[in-house]
DNA sequence: GTAACCATGTAACCGGTTACATGATTAC
DNA sequence: GTAATCATGTAACCGGTTACATGGTTAC
């Protein structure tokens, strides 16, 4: 389990509320570990029971007030605690490997739309990350380096390197699909 | 939900019991859908209530009788409904991407055995992943190709084509902890 | 004798998903 | 007025994980 902790280091890289954390399970950190907000108002609170986050009401204008969440001590030590734990290298759950290999039992080439829908998915995330890495990292306007960013933007080349991969596999697939319909006629 | 429909298509591919099942789930189709033996006997039981799928009572000499599952007609017509249906395009769930980003709180360099054990971890089911390969598409005993191996195959390149990837980026990742280990001396 | 493999299950728990619910403000 | 955004939750369900349980066979 560790959406406690991607939540612990989303604080630590900067403090919010459950909805600014839900927005951010959307974009940079949900992209390698998704999460509802229904997901992290409840963690938050029973990380707020056990003490390892501390809620600070903010009253906002033309808003309505958050609870803005930071780390607290015990918080950080099961952060520490964690990281320091071994975990296995995950296996990867891919629904559309399952569907590809399930064609084989009715139309190959009824799934080529879907396998290009995916593709399309994936260019868009591929943009995006580029976008990204250009803005924070590696653009004329991105903040100065230190160990965080430099920390996230390896990550970011994760995510890059898989979009790309992935894309060059799905074409790899379409390929595929259409050589085995066009040795069908 | 894909498992059920995971266990319909290694089913078609070839009937057999749910130990057999679990077996494959640790091969083949496992690698892109993982399931436990409870998982899979709970969903079979199920699925034989459904009608989906039909057992056979096989005796065997030297070893505990087992069932030998086939997938019957209504539970073809489920997976050619799901095939139809469209999926959304996953989001990864990469628990160490969310290590890397936390290890800014802590001590970067600490992460290096972590992410090494890793590495070795992908490059042995890289070079499983290509014995499989050659064994059963690319070598001199392969057999003859058809759909279904075909669509099988270029499964398999995706597994391929995502722990070089997964590889390479781990090389970066090694390599960037190091770099902030030899800055801060 | 003991470890590995074949074979099938039950039960408890926990995390993730989906649906439901509320209510204010801002921009068109 | 209506859609989008900000903001926080509850409840039911379901799937996945972990632990427990049994019992035979084969190879060392």
């Amino acid at each position: 389990m560790a959406l406690e902790h991607a939540i612990l280091v989303s604080l630590l890289e900067k403090p919010g509320s459950g909805y600014e954390l839900a927005r951010r399970f959307d974009r940079s950190i949900g992209y390698f570990w998704a999460a509802t907000h229904q997901q992290i108002y409840r963690i938050l609170k029973r990380m707020e029971n056990d003490g390892w986050v501390e809620p600070r009401e903010v009253a906002q204008q033309s808003r309505p007030d958050k609870k803005e969440y930071s780390v607290a001590a015990p918080g950080r030590a099961a952060l520490a605690q964690w990281l320091h734990e071994p975990i296995e290298p995950e296996s990867v759950r891919h629904e559309l490997a399952v569907k590809i290999r399930g064609a084989a039992f009715d139309d190959p080439a009824a799934l080529l739309h879907e396998v290009e829908r995916h593709r399309r998915a994936h260019a868009d995330r591929l943009a995006h990350y580029r976008a990204g890495e250009l803005r924070d990292f590696t653009g004329p306007d991105a903040p100065a380096p230190d160990v965080g960013r430099e920390l996230q933007h390896v990550v970011l080349r994760g995510g890059i390197a898989y979009e790309q991969m992935t894309l060059a596999w799905l074409d790899d697939v379409i390929a595929t699909l259409h050589r085995l319909g066009a040795e069908k006629r």
